[in-house]
DNA sequence: AAGTGGTCTAGACCACTCC
DNA sequence: GAGTGGTCTAGACCACTTA
């Protein structure tokens, strides 16, 4: 064995931790409880710090925090430790940054709330139901006209179209009006949906580069009211979805979940 | 002053591109337009490629890609470069990573959308409309059971209840109904919303550290109705929102769009 | 036990933007 | 022109997880 110097595990050059002992201290002392990653020095910690200085009004709305730099001689870490906290609260809204204008708090936080959208068999299961799919309606159309502009296709292309219901125990959970470009999928003519719903077959089997969703409200069609066992006209929650594979047009689907279905979010 | 090599600009000594001259020319080829962001080795530009052989299905859902070591030995960068651009794939659901395990081409992607939701008053003026709100009914109340029970107060406790229209052009844009907790902000009581919404206020005012919102569709009552503009029972697009400010719970509002509005963005 | 991602550092250059 | 954030590098240690 090649013979080592005694204090055995090596430190890499770039790491002077300012005092040894005190981080497990700091730590307890940072709100009760010692978190793993939150040591002041690391990103996350910083990030806290941060909030809780915007929190405390020690950096009020529309004031300029101090540079990287400084912050990083502050906390006694690199600057691209501080960076990447900062960042962090720019996406999410907190802090407002740009070059040589610096960091400020942002005067009008726009908040942003991220919503996951699983596929639906998944949000079914993670509920505890057991889910299906069935086909109400398989058509070829030619593409109606507001379709077509929502695709950005010419109208009178021959799309698939498709009305289904996703159940959960049997119960109905989620209407589906789809649209489906055959020039981009042909294959989806001959797909089989009797154990695969359509959402997942063109997860699995088409990607897509670009998408755009809407949320919205809309007061249930006879049709829709009949399938999901409410009222016509009751207000149910929707989702419209487009996707595009570069510029080709896949897929138009609107979803309407179940009355009293909310989608819901931390911020 | 010391003396210095000649060679006046000094490289980092960490940075040997691989071939200086071949750069501009990848950039080219990459798609057509160079951009400035996507040279082949910043994170932008692996980013941009690792979408690509995804959707070119050179690696399939479920599909172990190389580690960060190799990735970053093919595109010629650091690690922490690949690291970059994966973590943000990670992030918007297209790949799995687990130490040890790897990552993966996410088998089911969740579908991530981002909502940003900014203060209404910016959302009519960039709208292009001039926005104004106005004070329905202004009354402190003992909290309501349903009320309590989303806001984590006991029940009875005072709030101030408040129901409120925000217009653009003078046409309903948005009913408000908001509780406001007189324990975490006493000022309110008092606070003039001739000049300033009460959503306003509280971003100005009284920050937060956590809250959760949903969205939801739901049916006009009278009130809304009358207010809105619209018939009764009409569906309309909602959102409801809860603060707390650690733990102490500031607001409770619900906000109901006017008939037709929808919430977009891009995925 | 070992492999992989997660994070950190010190230093450097660069891009953008305000003055 | 100069200040600030954005990004990159090489190297290192560490945490987590699976074999």
């Amino acid at each position: 064995m090649v013979s080592r110097p005694a204090h055995g595990k090596r430190r890499t050059a770039c790491r002077p931790r300012p005092h040894p002992g005190e981080l497990p201290e700091d730590n307890r002392g940072a709100g009760g409880r010692a978190l793993r990653q939150s040591a002041l020095n690391s990103w996350q910690g910083i990030q806290a710090e941060i909030r809780r200085r915007i929190a405390d009004r020690v950096w009020r709305p529309g004031d300029q925090i101090p540079g990287e730099a400084d912050l990083a001689a502050e906390f006694g870490c690199a600057r691209a430790t501080v960076n990447r906290a900062l960042q962090g609260l720019a996406d999410s809204g907190l802090l407002e940054r740009r070059r040589k204008a610096g960091t400020r708090v942002a005067l009008d936080p726009v908040r942003k709330a991220t919503l996951e959208i699983p596929v639906i068999r998944l949000e079914v299961e993670a509920a505890g139901g057991e889910y299906a799919y069935r086909v109400l309606q398989k058509e070829i159309v030619s593409a109606p006209a507001p379709v077509a502009e929502k695709m950005d296709l010419s109208p009178g292309v021959d799309l698939v179209h498709l009305r289904g219901l996703h159940t959960a125990d049997g119960d109905p959970f989620l209407y589906e009006e789809r649209w489906v470009n055959l020039d981009s999928v042909p294959e989806f003519e001959t797909a089989d949906f009797t154990s695969v719903s359509p959402n997942e077959w063109l997860v699995r089997n088409q990607p897509f580069t670009r998408g755009e969703i809407s949320f919205l409200a809309e007061a249930a069609s006879s049709e829709q009211a009949a399938a999901l066992g409410a009222a016509e006209g009751a207000a149910l929650f929707a989702i419209e979805r487009t996707t595009w594979n570069a510029d080709a047009a896949i897929t138009h689907v609107r979803l309407a979940y179940r009355q009293g279905y909310r989608m819901s979010t931390e911020i």
